[in-house]
Parts: C-alpha cells; structure tokens; sequence
DNA sequence: ACCTCCAATCAATAAATATTGATGCACGAG
DNA sequence: CTCGTGCATCAATATTTATTGATTGGAGGT
C-alpha cells in the first residue's frame, strides 16, 4: 500500500470544497492576501449569506482560516492545505509500472 | 494577471468529479493501469450501472480515457489530465507579496 | 440468425447542496 | 446599557447529484 497520502475523506472534502465557482473564485481573491467579508461582498457582489455559508465550506475544508479582528472577519489561504492538495494531486499519478494486466479479465 | 490556468469551469468540473469517494477509488485502481469495466466492478464489489454512472463523469472532466477490446471496455487514466490538475492547484497558492490590505476595509 | 455477455443509458426515487431572506449574536461606539 | 454594524446561522425552497433496477445496444460465439 502507498500510504494513500491523506484518508479518501478528507480527499473528498477538500475537493468538494474546490468544485464550486464561487468558491474558487474566493480562493482567488484571498491569493492577494488576508480580505474581510465585506469587502469579498463588494467585489464579488454576492448577498453575505452566500458567502458566509461558502467561506464556511472552505474553512471546514482547511482550506481557509479566520481571524477576527474587531467586528470584521477576515479570511485568509491556508498554505498548509494547498500542499496536501499537491500531495493529493500527486498521489493520483500513474504507477511507474503500467502493469498491463496479465490477459484475460472477467 | 497569472492566466488563471485553465478556466474556472473547467477546473469546478475538474475538481467536481475529483469530489467523490467512488470516482477517486477508481482512480486509484486505474493507477496500476487499465482495467475494464468488470474488473471494477468485481474488485468494487459495486453495480455495473453505479461504475457506469461515475466513469462517465471521469471521463467528461477528461479524467480517464477509454477503449473498446471486443466486448470489454478499458478504462485507464489520462496523464495529461494529472497535468492540468498540478496547474490547477499550483495557480491556487497565495501570491508572493502577501499584500497586506491597506487599512480599513468597509 | 439466435443467444449470451458486457456495458451504457434511462426512469424513478432518494439524498445532498445551494440560494434567499429572516433571525440572532458578538462587538464597539456612543 | 442601548444601538448599529458585520457576520454566522437557521428555515424553507429550489436545484443537483447519486442510486437502483430495467431496458437497450453492440460484439462475439455457436
């Protein structure tokens, strides 16, 4: 067995948190740096609601992580979580060996 | 602008079909190499009708590859898609200049 | 041609997710 | 303490997605 890099559930999450637009395009914002809610309100022009439910999806992913500062929020990219996405990524490679199976299949 | 890789439906579409624990079994099964339908399904011990369903969204997202061999259908992984997904993930990570907002936000 | 096998597709249902507006809570300002 | 602001959470609904069993169709074998 190759370790399978991280569990197949925290696989899924992480993955499910990236397949959604909105939330990919949060992620993108936050590349620039630490962005309170308001102000991903206003550039994305999208109800607080919406995103308050979606930057929870990316938090409860690891993928983002929050700071309160006052009364705002702010969001900022985990670093930690992009490389267990890389080493995800990476785990799904192909075996070196293509070990075409040996013949006969069912 | 850092090209944004790919476009963002694409990688939702990507990551969409990466967001599933049986897509990313098979997956990992086709790491080894190709393998056709049936041999999934015994390993998997999972309906034909199920691997039939999640195969195909692999292979819209361009995940996987298949070929017919006289009745058997061979599913193996697509490198080019690995790729795409190393590219992905790369454009995700945080900007250099981690640009400190200037101030106030709202 | 007929029959069998493998697999894709369909139809119906079940289950999970997203969206919207409303409500509630924490924090600071006054 | 009370009020306004910023945000999380809830409730209801709409939309997507998955599962199951049945049907269909292609490919051989006989």
């Amino acid at each position: 067995m190759v370790a399978s890099a991280l569990s197949t559930k925290k696989a899924v999450a992480l993955f499910h948190a990236l397949s959604d637009e909105t939330r990919l395009e949060l992620l993108d914002r936050l590349k620039d740096g630490e962005q309170c809610v308001c102000e991903l309100m206003d550039s994305m022009k999208a109800a607080q609601s919406r995103l308050s439910f979606h930057l929870k999806v990316l938090k409860d992913a690891g993928l983002v992580e929050d700071r309160r500062e006052g009364r705002w929020m702010y969001y900022s990219l985990s670093a930690q979580a992009i490389e267990e996405l890389e080493d995800l990524v990476g785990s799904l490679k192909k075996a070196a060996k293509s070990a075409v199976s040996a013949g006969r299949c069912c």
